[in-house]
DNA sequence: ACATTAATGGACCGTGCGGTCCATTAGACG
DNA sequence: CGTCTAATGGACCGCACGGTCCATTAATGT
């Protein structure tokens, strides 16, 4: 019986510590460098606690991607809902840059990292990543269609489109922001995506 | 006496087909499931002679950075030189989309797909990584130049950012390509980026 | 030709790791 | 209170993997 779901309330504390754990340790040491007894270590849990929550160690990742992409996506809740105006979406980029700054330009985003280190390795795990990806590609158009139905945009503009690019600029700006352990790479990157959204606005 | 440059035509075409049989199976397994036993196997070779021309497993993985990077560079070499155009502008994006249907769209970018695993594990391999993409981002960058040195840019227009944002299309879109197995998702990116580069010429 | 160095083959080693197993304890429920 | 299941502790296993070592063979240079 694989991967049980956790019926006590020790059981479901216990397994959280487990993904909470593994989710550290992969930020900080990657997915490859992250040992099962090392989490076991961290999660103050024992090995039999790992097996009986999780069916191996693919399905603990999945678990972690789950968890990360649910992170990522709950910290900006707040900036999602103002999207629909060119504040918010100024104040929403600029809060990813102070996040990398934060953060010293290390690890990129933890997504797009997770998706480069377990998309072709374990389907489950891809399609657990691309669901995150799609929720926020979708907050985005939101904002966008909020625009556009208050008449704030062009009736030509595609919010679908402009999302899905200001979502590569994300990613790719953070990539380069990784590679280069530099944040203004994402600053760039997201001003050339805001300039496609002012663009596409009905008084320039 | 670690990473011995080899001297004799023999030693040169030996690490040559190591780094290629290490470079084929990374790009087929990722990083962490590439084993120094199977780089043996598949180059041929002798545990000793992995050991003769690389210090150690980091040291290979850097050897391959470098060699895939050069590989990826040199494969739009041609396409590069005509960046200064329009048509020259659109033909390498289409290569690129074209590339990965061919491909599946699996993999994403070779050089992304690297950074995501080794550059928080090994500097080196991250500064290998940060060359080969700043030797793509300046191919764009000449080429937009090049057009400005025409005066087909308007004089605000800047050739640096726009190249940036370009190549952060380009990573992004081959991001979110691997990861929803759509090769859709890179033309719609580079679209953006064409479009930002097309709205910055003189007479639109 | 001969000395010197490069290149090679492959056995060998220690161990870190994913995974299994079983015995024991805690807790839910009638 | 008694029973049944969930939850836990941790010893144990097999092996794949990175890395070492030494003996042997091929080139190179003078």
């Amino acid at each position: 019986m694989p991967s049980a779901q956790p019926v006590t309330v020790r059981g479901r504390a216990t397994r959280e510590r487990i993904v909470r754990a593994a989710a550290e340790l992969v930020a900080e040491r990657g997915v490859a460098g992250t040992s099962l007894d090392a989490v076991r270590a961290r999660a103050h849990a024992s090995k039999s606690q790992l097996y009986h929550y999780f069916a191996d160690r693919d399905d603990l990742m999945r678990a972690v991607a789950r968890a990360v992409t649910d992170e990522v996506l709950g910290g900006q809740a707040a900036l999602f809902t103002q999207l629909d105006t060119v504040e918010g979406l100024r104040a929403w980029t600029d809060a990813l840059v102070t996040l990398q700054q934060a953060r010293g330009a290390k690890g990129g985003c933890p997504i797009g990292s997770l998706a480069g280190q377990l998309a072709e390795h374990d389907d489950g795990a891809r399609l657990e990543l691309a669901d995150g990806l799609d929720r926020w590609e979708s907050a985005i158009r939101e904002g966008l269609e909020r625009m556009a139905a208050r008449g704030e945009l062009r009736p030509d503009a595609d919010p679908r489109a402009l999302a899905h690019r200001t979502l590569t600029a994300v990613q790719g700006g953070l990539l380069l922001t990784q590679v280069r352990r530099d944040p203004h790479q994402l600053r760039t990157a997201l001003d050339g995506a805001l300039a496609g959204i002012l663009g596409a606005r009905t008084q320039p």
